[in-house]
DNA sequence: TAATATTACGTATTACGTAAAGATT
DNA sequence: AATCTTTACGTAATACGTAATATTA
């Protein structure tokens, strides 16, 4: 399995539309249910109901997908972490963060880089109440 | 970024070498040398301090192994989470698990487990204290 | 019949292995 | 010199797109 299972599983549990979901991924349909169905052979249950016309959630896909993003959130989490204590060398950074970040993962960022950079400014900035300005 | 360059980062940087690390992953150096260096190059920033005969981890890299690390463990708790949901149609079932389950997944399973599988009679087994039946 | 999912098949990307080179202790 | 990482290059696996088929509303 590959993030890119996952990926192409949380668009098409939220459009419930391999079409759609073809359209927002930039890929042809074929190949995306394709990877749906070897998603699904690896989990080794039914993600969705597969009819001819048609195509919804199990129970087990909609248990799976709110963890499929959970997991999708981590990585990027993940890569922030690596980017924020490596780049940090000197002077004053500024620090937007989401909720999802300030709960857990900031903390120990700050904690990190504080470490490693015990002389630069860090300056936070909530960017929940401006969402329109993340893409 | 896929998971093989999580699953590859995390050896490296575990064995600090990518001789053994190819050894454990199966796989021969060359490509996993060339997979390290296409993660950094998406997440920008050095993870090892590449020197021609060795190899370590940098304190971006240090910051980006745990993370690393949980992102993977999301990802199999995701996977186990859709087949405990799945795989629940009736009589009993067993379930081993582990405290790092315990404490988030496993309540969250149980429930859409018994909403979904209402009949079913679910016990547990904490196999922290057999850790040496896990491989 | 219009809209959707899947199958069939050829193509293109890319991860891989082998061989060789470079570098450090 | 021995060990380890990296570069070069051909091969193989596989994700992709196009075209065609199947099914339902």
């Amino acid at each position: 399995m590959e993030l890119r299972h996952l990926r192409y599983f949380v668009a098409v549990a939220e459009l419930q539309n391999i079409h759609r979901a073809a359209a927002k991924l930039h890929v042809s349909q074929p190949p995306l249910s394709r990877q749906i169905r070897d998603l699904e052979d690896e989990v080794g249950v039914a993600l969705f109901e597969h009819k001819a016309n048609s195509l919804r959630l199990t129970e087990a896909g909609r248990a799976f997908l709110p963890e499929a993003r959970a997991a999708l959130q981590r990585v990027d989490d993940a890569v922030q972490m690596a980017r924020i204590v490596g780049t940090g060398q000197g002077g004053e950074i500024h620090v937007g963060y989401a909720p999802s970040l300030a709960a857990e993962l900031l903390p120990r960022a700050l904690k990190y880089f504080d470490e490693s950079s015990p002389g630069v400014r860090v300056r936070l900035h909530d960017l929940s109440t401006q969402a329109h300005l993340l893409q």
